[in-house]
RNA sequence: CGCGGGGUGGAGCAGUCUGGAAGCUCGUCGGGCUCAUAACCCGAAGGUCACAGGUUCAAAUCCUGUCCCCGCAA
C-alpha cells in the first residue's frame, strides 16, 4: 500500500520500521519539529526523521498539522491508508478522511484503558498485570476511535517501562501489518470503544518521578519500575539528587520516619515508607554513573538514620 | 559557547585547596578457623593516578590543550 506515517518518538520509528520492511511504499513521514536537546544545544532530529532518513523516506515537519496548507501537502500524495503512532498533535478531520483505507492509529495500550500520551508507564506504576497494542481507526477524539485488533502482552513482575517499550513495540510492529492487510482485504472488523471503561495515561513529566516515602512500598517500587528509564524516580541524599533505579519491598516494618535508612547491608539498603521497607538495589547519585548498591555502599559509608529527604 | 559533577589496581571511593613514599571499603587468588558459610583471621597479586604538553630538584596534586562519562536545564 502507499502509505503516509506520521509520528515522532522510538516506538513510532520501530512501526515506520516495520512498515517499510513488509514492502509498503511509505510516501512520507511527518513528524515533529527537530529541537535542541542534549547537554550541548545541539539539535537533535526526532526518531522517525532518523528512520525516515535511512530509508530514504522524504520527512515532512509542520509545525502545525492542522494548518490548510499541509493538508494540502499530503493530499499531494494520494496516499492508500495513513498510519499514526504517536505523532503528538490532534489530526484535523480532513487528514482523516484523506486515505482510501482511512487513518489508522497504532496505541500502545488495551483501548479503552490508558488512553493518551504515555499508556506504557502508567499500566506497570498502576500495577497492571496485562497490557497490550490496539489499533483503530481514528476519529476526531483522543484515542477514541473504533477498534480494529489488538495483542496481549504480559508485565512481568520486573518489568519496567523500557522492557515494556520494547515488547509493546514487537507486538506493535506484527499487529499493524495485520491490521493492514486485513483493511486491504476488506475484512476488518470494528469495534467500538466501551467509553466507561476508559482511563487516560497522562503525560509523564519529571516530577511524577519524585518519590513520596509515605506511600506504601509496593507503590513506590511500581513507580520506580514504571519510570525507568525515563524519566526516572529519584529523591535526595546528603543534599544531592538520587535516581532510584531498582527496588524491593521488604514485608516488615521497623522504628523510623518515612525515607530514614533503617537498614544497611553489603548489598542494599533499605528506607521506611508509609507500609513495610523499600530496599534499593541500584542507584545513581547526581553526577555519577548508575551502579548497584553493592558498588554505592563500597565507597560511601551509609549509616542507618540518615534520610532521603523528599 | 546554557549550568554543574567526574575520569586514581577488577568495582565503588579518599587523596588534589596547603606538590614530597599509592590509601580505604570490596572483589580476586593462596592459607587458616569452622559441621559449615556469603561470616571471621592471616597473607598475596594487581595501578602508564583519562591523554598530550608545560612549571618544578620533585606532579595524582599547579598551568595549558584534548578526549570520554554523568546530573540539571531544554
Amino acid at each position: 500500500m502507499k502509505v503516509i506515517f506520521m509520528g515522532t518518538p522510538d516506538f513510532a520509528a520501530g512501526i515506520l520500521e516495520s512498515i517499510v520492511r513488509a514492502g509498503h511504499e511509505v510516501l512520507l513521514a511527518v513528524t515533529q519539529c527537530d529541537k535542541p536537546k542534549g547537554r550541548g544545544k545541539a539539535m537533535q532530529y526526532p526518531p522517525v526523521k532518523e528512520k525516515a532518513l535511512e530509508y530514504g523516506i522524504p520527512v515532512y515537519q509542520p509545525e502545525k498539522i492542522k494548518k490548510e496548507e499541509c493538508v494540502e501537502e499530503l493530499n499531494k500524495y494520494e496516499p492508500d491508508i495513513i498510519i499514526v503512532a504517536a505523532y503528538g498533535q490532534i489530526l484535523p478531520k480532513s487528514i482523516l478522511e484523506m486515505a482510501k483505507y482511512g487513518c489508522v492509529n497504532v496505541h500502545a495500550s488495551l483501548l479503552p484503558k490508558y488512553r493518551g500520551a504515555a499508556p506504557i508507564q502508567w499500566a506497570i506504576i498502576d500495577g497492571e498485570q496485562q497490557t497490550g497494542v490496539t489499533t483503530m481507526m481514528m476519529d476526531v477524539g483522543l484515542d477514541t476511535g473504533d477498534m480494529i485488533d489488538k495483542a496481549l502482552v504480559d508485565i512481568l513482575p520486573e518489568e519496567t517501562g523500557g522492557s515494556l517499550f520494547d515488547k509493546l513495540m514487537g507486538a506493535g510492529q506484527t499487529l499493524i501489518l495485520e491490521t493492514m492487510e486485513k483493511l486491504e482485504q476488506g475484512r476488518a472488523v470494528l469495534t467500538k470503544q466501551d467509553d466507561s471503561q476508559s482511563s487516560y495515561a497522562k503525560m509523564l513529566t519529571k516530577e511524577l518521578g519524585k518519590i513520596d516515602f509515605s506511600q506504601p512500598a509496593i507503590q513506590i517500587e511500581r513507580l520506580v519500575r514504571g519510570l525507568n528509564p525515563w524519566p526516572s524516580a529519584y529523591t535526595s541524599f546528603r543534599g544531592k539528587n538520587l535516581k532510584i533505579w531498582k527496588s524491593f519491598v521488604i514485608e516488615k516494618e521497623m522504628e523510623g520516619a518515612y525515607g530514614e535508612i533503617v537498614e544497611v547491608t553489603k548489598d542494599y539498603f533499605a528506607v521506611k515508607t508509609g507500609e513495610y521497607l523499600l530496599g534499593i538495589s541500584e542507584l545513581q547519585m547526581e553526577g555519577k554513573k548508575r551502579m548497584d548498591t553493592r558498588a554505592f555502599l563500597a565507597g560511601v559509608k551509609v549509616e542507618t538514620g540518615e534520610k532521603l529527604e523528599f
